[in-house]
Parts: structure tokens; sequence; C-alpha cells
DNA sequence: AATTGATACAACCGCTTTGAG
DNA sequence: GCTCAAAGCGGTTGTATCAAT
């Protein structure tokens, strides 16, 4: 009974991955997709464990996602859905399109939470710090009424971050509303969607505070649709201006792929199609995979060529419908 | 120029959840 | 219904880079 072990660990190369490694990896799902990890290293000729392939693909290899800093909108959801989800990076990296719970996870833990204790809040709870030994002790009274104010606040301002979570909740809503019309057990089914689904009243208003106070200076201001940049010139930037890996730096440059637009606005469904109606380049445009073919298949004889490719083609648009998490899957 | 400390982030580890057998 | 591998997830570590001394 049971399966065979994910790896047996024996023989598998750790660290950082090399722009051949990369290549190889890209090369395997381009071909077969996102399908069954632990066969991934074996077929793609890989000395990793699966789990490592599909960390590095998720994490950074895959093409929808954003690079650089995270905009000062980002950042904004990601405190707000943070306070109302916790560590639950995965889910408030399902937020955020093109971000990664790894990549949300290093951020905040670098730069957010250093920030909101600039700012005197405790970035757990995200209520206002206790006042240091230094400062006077607030009396029962005092504190009995910052709750109360908070309460207050928290009735009177049901969190609008953006237009979204509006539409989020009210499809929540809807969602939960239909559970509890097909389900008999509506209390257990409200339990499960207010934990899972509904987007909760955070303890006090993050917005406010953000709105007014929170320093933004340090991050670029570059809000989601202005990302739309040349691959090579974005990962040149963006490897510039942070540190990495040798083999991760730039990886591109190292697998030395065509330009093309690696990531878009996924969150502005107009831009995107008007990206699409003015003929900007996606990923997985044709042109791309053909560009992609030609450079991991670039020891393919001519004649080989167009049947290699001719395959792939017929490979990704399963792939791309399969992957949900995929740009193409959010129109 | 060398050393040290801080920072950022990719990758790993180990626990939990899911689902196939 | 049980077992166990696969997948998912969050916490932690390792390492490259940069700035300060």
């Amino acid at each position: 009974m049971g399966r065979q072990p994910c790896c047996d660990k024996v023989g598998l190369k750790k660290g950082p991955w090399t722009a051949e490694e990369d290549k190889k990896l890209i090369n395997f799902i381009l071909i077969n997709g996102q399908c069954c990890w632990r066969a991934v290293p074996k077929l793609a000729g890989l000395l990793r464990c699966g789990k490592s392939c599909r960390l590095r693909w998720t994490n950074y290899l895959r093409p929808d996602l954003k690079r650089g800093l995270l905009s000062e909108y980002e950042e904004k959801m990601v405190i707000d859905l943070h306070a109302k989800l916790g560590n639950r990076w995965s889910k408030i990296a399902s937020h955020l399109p093109g971000r990664t719970d790894n990549e949300i996870k290093n951020h905040w833990n670098t730069h957010i939470k250093k920030k909101l204790k600039k700012m005197g809040i405790d970035p757990v709870t995200h209520k206002p710090l206790p006042p240091s030994p230094t400062e006077q002790p607030q009396t029962p009274q005092k504190q009995q009424q910052q709750q109360h104010h908070q309460n207050q606040v928290q009735e009177e301002q049901p969190l609008a971050v953006n237009p979204n979570f509006e539409t989020e909740n009210n499809q929540n809503k809807e969602a939960a509303a239909e559970k509890s019309e097909s389900s008999y057990d509506q209390s257990s089914t409200i339990t499960e969607s207010k934990e899972e689904d509904i987007i909760m009243t955070p303890p006090f208003d993050t917005m406010e505070v953000i709105n007014n106070g929170f320093c933004t200076d340090e991050v670029p201001i570059i809000e989601p649709h202005e990302i739309l940049m040349p691959c090579a010139s974005a990962y040149s930037s963006a490897s510039s201006s942070s540190s990495s890996s040798p083999s991760s730096s730039n990886f591109l440059q190292d697998l030395q792929l065509p330009d093309f637009v690696w990531s878009c606005d996924y969150s502005d469904s107009n831009i995107i199609e008007s990206n699409m109606n003015n003929g900007s380049v996606g990923l997985w445009d044709d042109d791309f995979l053909s560009s992609l073919d030609l450079l991991l298949n670039e020891d393919v004889g001519d004649g080989d060529r167009k049947q290699v490719l001719d395959a792939q083609l017929n490979h990704c648009p399963r792939m791309v419908m399969d992957q949900t998490s995929w740009a193409y899957g959010l129109f």
C-alpha cells in the first residue's frame, strides 16, 4: 500500500539553483505542464527533490510573477490582510496576483514589520504597542476608553481597502448565502465561511494609520498597472537593486531569454484587454513561445524545430487552462 | 583594502492537510 | 476507515551583497 517516497534524498543537490537547472525545469514544465512534482526531477534530468522543483517554480520561475518591491498599494493590502488573516501567507498571497507567499513573508519580515514598529504598531496584533516603561502607564479607565474607541471604529468603519475587496466581500457573502441555502447545517457553514472566506474587520483601522502616517518614502510608489516592463530590463533593475544569489540574479540574462512582457497587471482587466488588443506581447503568446522554444531547443536542428514547437504549442493551452494561478486563468 | 555587521531573499526544514490506494 | 505519500504551508536558515568602520 502507499506510494513511493517523494525522493530518497541521496545524491540530491541542495542550495542555489543554477541557470542550467532553471533552464531544464522551465523546459520540462513548458512541455509537460505542472504535474506530479515527484517525477519532475527525474524526467527533467535534475538532481533535485520534487519539492525543491516545485518551490523553485512557484517562487521564482513562474511566468506570472511580478518581481521587485511591493508597491505601496500592495503593502497596504498585505498589512490589511495580515490584520485579518495573520501569518497565513498563502491566503494573503492569493489576494495579490503575481506575488508568492514566500515573497510576501520575506517582505513582511524585512520591511513592513519594522515600519509598523516604527509607527508604534504591534505587527502581530496590529494594535498600538504598549507604552515603553519610561512613558506614563495608562490607567485602566483609559485603556477601556481606547478599547471602546477601537470597537467603535470596528463597527463604524467596515474595511474598504479597495473596490476589489468590496466585490470579494459581496462574492463571499453570496457564496456563503449559497452555501447556507444548500446546506442544512447552517451554523457550521457560516462558521466555516467566516474562517476561510469572509474578510473580517480588523482590530483597529489599519488603513487610517497607513493613510495618515504610513511611511512610504522608502518604497518606490509603483501602481500595479505601472508594472509592465520589458523582461530583461526589469530583471536587471531588480537584480541591481536587490541582492540575490548569483545563480538566481538575472537568471533570464543567464538564459538569454528574449525581451517580452513578463508580468502584467492582473488587477485591471481593462489594461490586460488593452495590452492584448494593442499587441503587447504576453508571456505565453505565440511570439514568446516560439522565442523560448528557440532558446530551449537551440540544439535542435531546423528541420526538427517546427515539430518541437508545434508539440509545445499543443501542450501550452492545456497548461494554461490547467493552472488557475496563471494569469490567463484570471480572465 | 580589509573587516564586520546589517540587510534581503532564496532555499530548506518540518509540520499539517489532502487524497489516493 | 485506515495508512501513507504528495502537496501545501509557515518558520527558519544560509548566503550574497552592501554599507560602515
